[in-house]
Formats: C-alpha cells, sequence, structure tokens
DNA sequence: CAAAAATAAATGAACGATCATTCATTTTCA
DNA sequence: TGAAAATGAATGATCGTTCATTTATTTTTG
C-alpha cells in the first residue's frame, strides 16, 4: 500500500539521494558539517544510518558532492547569464546583478561551501579551491579588461576582485527577503555601491584630515 | 553586577588558564570548534583532559570565554584608538585604518568569532551578538553624521555598514603579510576603495547599459 | 621562620553517550 | 527472479565530563 504518492517513472534511488543532499545542505548550513551526525542526516531523510551508505561512501563524500556540485552549478549559471543577456550591458553590473541574485537564491549553498572549506580532505578542497578561483578570475579578469578600457580604475585588480566578492557575499548572512528591503533594493543599492568603488573618475577626496 | 570583592591575587593557575586559551583559539580557527576534541586542547596544553576543568566549567565554557574576550578588546581598542587619534583625521579613514589593522593582528581571534557564532548556546549568541552591533553602530553613525554632513553619500548607511565591514573583514582570509602587498599597501587600497564607495560626487554611470 | 592546615591543580582512570561505519538479513520493486 | 535499497543490530573509537586521589602551592598558625 502507498503511503505518498510518489512518481513511479524515478527511479527511487537517486530520489534518495536526493533527500540527502537536501538534508545534509540544511543540516551542514545551520550546524555546521563537524557538529552533525549522519544519524540526523539520515532521520531528516526519514531512514536508518546504514542506509546512506548505498547512496555515499562517507560523509565526506556528501560534503564533497555538495561543494562540487555548487561550484559547478554557479560556473554554468554564469555561462548561461553571459549568452543570455544584453550585449551592451557593462558587464561589472552583469556580474554584481548575477551573483547578488544567485547567491540570494542558493544562501544555503554558498553558505556552506565558504564556511565548510577547512573540513574537506585535501584532494577535495583543491578541487573545490580550483572552481572558486575561476570563478574569482571572471570578476578580475572583467575588471583588468575594463581597466585597460578606461571604463574602471582600481590600483590592484585582484585585490579589487576579492573586496568585491567579500563585499556581495556577505549580503546572505544578514540580508533576510521579505522584511524591509527588497531584492531590487539590495541590488540596486550594491550595484551603486560596487561601481564608485571602481569609478574611473574620483570624486576629491574629504580633504578635511 | 556581581559582587566579587575577594579576588584571590594572580596565582599560577591564570598561567594554565591562558596556555588552554591559546591552544584552543589555535586550534578552533584551524579545524572548527565542533571538530576540535578537548583532549586535544589539553594535548597541546601539556595537559590531561580533566585537568581543563579546574579552569573552564564546559567547553562551551572556552569558547565563549574567546568571543566575549574577543569583542570587549576589539571595543577597547577602538575606544583607546578614538582618543589616540590626531583630531583632524576623518572618520571613516580612522575606522577602516583601524579594522583593517586590528583585523590583520588578531587573525585568529576575529575568524573564531565569525565561523562560530553558530556553535554559541543561545545566550552566550546574543552577548556577543550585542557586542558586534556595538561594533557596527560605530560605523554606521559615522556614516550617517558624514553623510548628513555632506562628506559622504551613501542611500542606506546600514547597509553600507554591512558591506564595508564585510569587504575590510574579508582581508585575513586572503592576504598573507610578507609575501607580495605590505599591510601599507592593503591599507591604502581598500582605503580608496571605501572612500570612492561612499563619495559624494559620484563619477557618472559608467552608461552603455 | 617553620610546621600544619587549607586550598588549588593535575593525574589517571573511568563514565555513559554518541560517533562513522559495517554487514547479514529482509524488503522493495522493476 | 534478481538487483538495489533499507533494516536493525553491531563494531571499535572517540566524545565531553566526572571523580577519587595525588601533588603542588598558599595561608594560617605556634
Amino acid at each position: 500500500m502507498q503511503v505518498e504518492a510518489e512518481q513511479p517513472a524515478r527511479r527511487k534511488g537517486d530520489e534518495t539521494a536526493r533527500r540527502v543532499r537536501d538534508a545534509a545542505l540544511k543540516l551542514f548550513a545551520r550546524h555546521g558539517y563537524a557538529a552533525v551526525s549522519v544519524r540526523q542526516i539520515a532521520t531528516d531523510v526519514g531512514v536508518q544510518p546504514g542506509a546512506l551508505y548505498n547512496h555515499f561512501p562517507t560523509k565526506q563524500d556528501i560534503l564533497r558532492d555538495l561543494m562540487l556540485a555548487h561550484m559547478a552549478d554557479l560556473l554554468a549559471a554564469w555561462n548561461k547569464d553571459e549568452v543570455t543577456r544584453s550585449p551592451g550591458e557593462d558587464p561589472l553590473d552583469a556580474f554584481v546583478r548575477f551573483h547578488i541574485r544567485y547567491h540570494l537564491e542558493r544562501a544555503d549553498e554558498v553558505f556552506v561551501a565558504y564556511m565548510e572549506l577547512r573540513n574537506l580532505e585535501p584532494e577535495n578542497f583543491a578541487e573545490v579551491e580550483a572552481a572558486r578561483q575561476q570563478y574569482e578570475k571572471i570578476l578580475s579578469d572583467l575588471l583588468e579588461d575594463g581597466v585597460r578600457a578606461g571604463r574602471y580604475a582600481v590600483a590592484d585588480p585582484k585585490v579589487a576582485t576579492r573586496a568585491i566578492i567579500a563585499m556581495l557575499t556577505g549580503i546572505p548572512t544578514w540580508y533576510r527577503p521579505g522584511r524591509g528591503l527588497s531584492r531590487q533594493d539590495i541590488e540596486t543599492l550594491y550595484l551603486t555601491m560596487v561601481r564608485k568603488c571602481v569609478a574611473p573618475e574620483t570624486s576629491k577626496p574629504t580633504g578635511d584630515g
């Protein structure tokens, strides 16, 4: 007898693996990888602990899976954004908008990907780190191009990249959609700040010190 | 407050407690609170696990101690900075310089204070959070004053506060003194970016989007 | 100042609980 | 019917913490 309506066409095993990922993501985001037990994940999935090992060899592999998938999704989403967007748009504007939207949509993934780096075994860390650098390179290339073209002015594009990404990635740590500012407000505010930050025509220094 | 009139003078015991804090700070910064065992801390201190409980009632209290002390030190350091600095200096410049210097000097404390918030029990979290908001208020007050005086222009000082602090606090996650840029270089680069970010005279928008 | 009493700190061994993981067996389902 | 999935129980290891006892230091005395 069917307890719940399930999609009969879908392979059940894939379904469980997906639910493991979902449960682990939420638990890791809330409590941290090291503080979450395999038993907690299993309980959330509604299964015995041993059953998880039909889908993931170890707890570490669940984390690895989540983080690599996140980085791959992020890069894929950027590539898709690049081809979809209107050709005249300023690349930095596009990046900022993309980054904010993606990071607000996938807050848990982003949070885990940042916080749990140190809990990755070395080889897994190296993979994730490579993807992270790939993503950073998008912005720094874009800044370097803009500097060459005279559209932006930054003394050190690599440092500016770090600064901008830190600024944007910090948003999900405090912003909760639905109360106060809208997503659009956030986009506008940060877009303005980032633009000014790299603007070629500096306003004069405050000059009273 | 509580009346602790008789202070038992400085004893050797304080020394062990200090070593526990030092060891715990380094271990928590490197591996995370949840991933570090009391036994590891005791080993680093050079003592048996049970001996730690002569100085801290629980593992949680070690974390609480580290985080509250960090926040208190941070606020105290700012107050000291405020009275020491030259009176003509722009307050935002002073804040940025202070924040960068302090956060580069105390990288482990800062990292733990940020990463381990979720491992604090509720009442401990509330205390730390209150101090954090107090520190944020320094910058947002300063921005609001500057906006009123026309020295800065930011649409939302609270958001700008978050953005600037995220940007600056991100520095210790990638910057290692001694190779490449000097601390002075970092200060200059970030000071320039922050100034531009809040500058009252905006350069014209890039205008091709 | 030295002996005795009091206090503090550290030891070493243990506590029950929980950890990630394994596995023989049973259930599920194409 | 056969393979994948889940169970339920167990593994040894490690977790934070406790505790009776020993060792070290400080305070109180004569």
